[in-house]
DNA sequence: TCTGGGGTCCTAGGACCC
DNA sequence: TCTGGGGTCCTAGGACCC
């Protein structure tokens, strides 16, 4: 995997990127109101947004905000195809990109100044490259780390560019609110909030362990470096998904065992063609449940050899959902999903082991003598358990 | 107001091992 | 017979992001 040199950062994001896609392809579209979804918002071009229309809105809500917003359903493919186009305007501005999201991405421009310009030359340059080869919007923000410069992104939205300068970056993000940082949502926004801490400097005032405290370890400790402008994340490129999974809304109608059995099979099918066509194996598969009262609850099971074959996963999906029934009917369920994850490349390795894999010390040993050999992270005990010698165990990624 | 579909990362407890 | 500290893995839940 390779990272940054040491910056500057540019975060590149599209601007109401799916809404964006179809004011481009339908000219009828620009200047209004436009809302991409139907039950549910999944994106609402800037003229829908100033009326109050935000992402994840339940369609009767946004309609009533904005009676007059055209909606259209989704087009996926068009949606990737763009993605595609523009993140071959990022590679070719620097090799080092790191995609977040199908509209978003980190770009280290360290080292590019004397053949490129400085950051917002290169910044600017980007923007007028989007548009003119793919015909969309896009803001940059521009700073020394990744969470600055994703901040400036936000800050400068829609279709803007905004540098935050290495002597600058206090002054920028002293005064904005707590929401601002990335990692505060809902739940953490409402403690701080609760504590009588709206801004950003209120956060770098105060001590690490009242944050750890609050928050628990990860967050306050990540909270207390971002807001005093520490962020030592590197830009990585190459990064792999650790995890694929498909899920549907069912409605409140109650579904019988069967229509159930129906929609896992379907469900488990597409998955297990995306991870073949992704080249890759899975040990473990979480069932994943809503229910009426949107609670949530998962059940998963990891196998002890890594696979991609659609029957066996299907099994050990089915095995899932009918340990879950009780759940599922006390509970209503209302969205029913599968995920894969440790996840693994498709390739094993056959082994030449002296000895039955049957007590912990030959297990223990086998593992050391693979680590040894293909790194640390290329086997664990729950997958060598019940191999015999000369089987093939597949490995992890490193 | 009534909530889609795709992800990431963190926490915490228990089992098991040295 | 009872005991400690450290580590990995699995399971479940939760916060957050786009």
């Amino acid at each position: 995997m390779f990272v940054s040199t040491e910056g500057p950062i540019l975060h590149a994001d599209l601007d109401a990127f799916y809404a964006s896609v179809e004011q481009r392809d339908d000219p009828r579209l620009r200047g209004r109101p436009v809302i991409v979804g139907g039950g549910v918002v999944l994106a609402a071009s800037y003229e829908a947004k100033r009326l109050g229309v935000r992402t994840a809105m339940g369609g009767a809500q946004a309609l009533r905000l904005c009676p007059h917003a055209v909606v259209v359903p989704p087009r996926m493919a068009a949606y990737s195809a763009a993605s595609k186009a523009v993140f071959e305007v990022f590679r070719d501005t620097t090799p080092i990109v790191e995609g977040l999201s199908i509209d978003e991405a980190f770009l280290d421009v360290g080292g590019l100044r004397r053949i490129a310009g400085s950051p917002s030359e290169i910044a600017r340059r980007l923007r007028a490259e989007v548009l003119a080869r793919v015909g969309l919007p896009i803001t940059v923000g521009v700073a020394r780390t990744k969470f600055l410069a994703k901040v400036a992104s936000a800050v400068a939205k829609p279709d803007g560019l905004l540098v935050v300068p290495p002597d600058g970056e206090l002054e920028f993000l002293h005064p904005l609110p707590v929401e601002r940082l990335w990692g505060v949502g809902k739940v953490t926004s409402e403690k701080l909030r609760s504590r009588g801490i709206r801004t950003v400097r209120q956060v770098a005032e105060l001590p690490e362990v009242d944050l750890v405290s609050m928050l628990g370890r990860g967050a306050g400790h990540h909270l207390h470096a971002l807001s005093r402008g520490l962020d030592p994340r590197p830009v990585q490129v190459g990064r792999r998904r650790r995890s694929m999974g498909s899920q549907r809304a069912l409605g409140r109608r109650r579904r019988s065992m069967a229509e159930l059995d129906e929609l896992l099979v379907s469900i488990v099918d597409r998955l297990a063609r995306r991870l073949r066509s992704a080249s890759r194996l899975t040990r473990t598969v979480v069932l994943r449940m809503r229910f009426a009262d949107f609670t949530r609850a998962t059940r998963s099971r990891t196998m002890v050899e890594a696979t991609d074959h659609t029957e066996t996963l299907l099994a050990a999906a089915r095995k899932l959902l009918v340990e879950a029934q009780s759940l599922v009917y006390d509970r209503g369920l209302t969205l029913l999903g599968i995920s894969f994850s440790n996840l693994t490349p498709h390739g094993s390795v056959q082994l030449m082991l002296p000895f039955e894999i049957e007590d912990g010390v030959a297990v223990d040993s086998a593992v050391d003598g693979i680590r040894d050999r293909f790194g640390s992270a290329a086997i664990t005990r729950g997958s060598l358990l019940g191999h015999e010698p000369g089987m093939s165990v597949p490995l992890l990624p490193d």
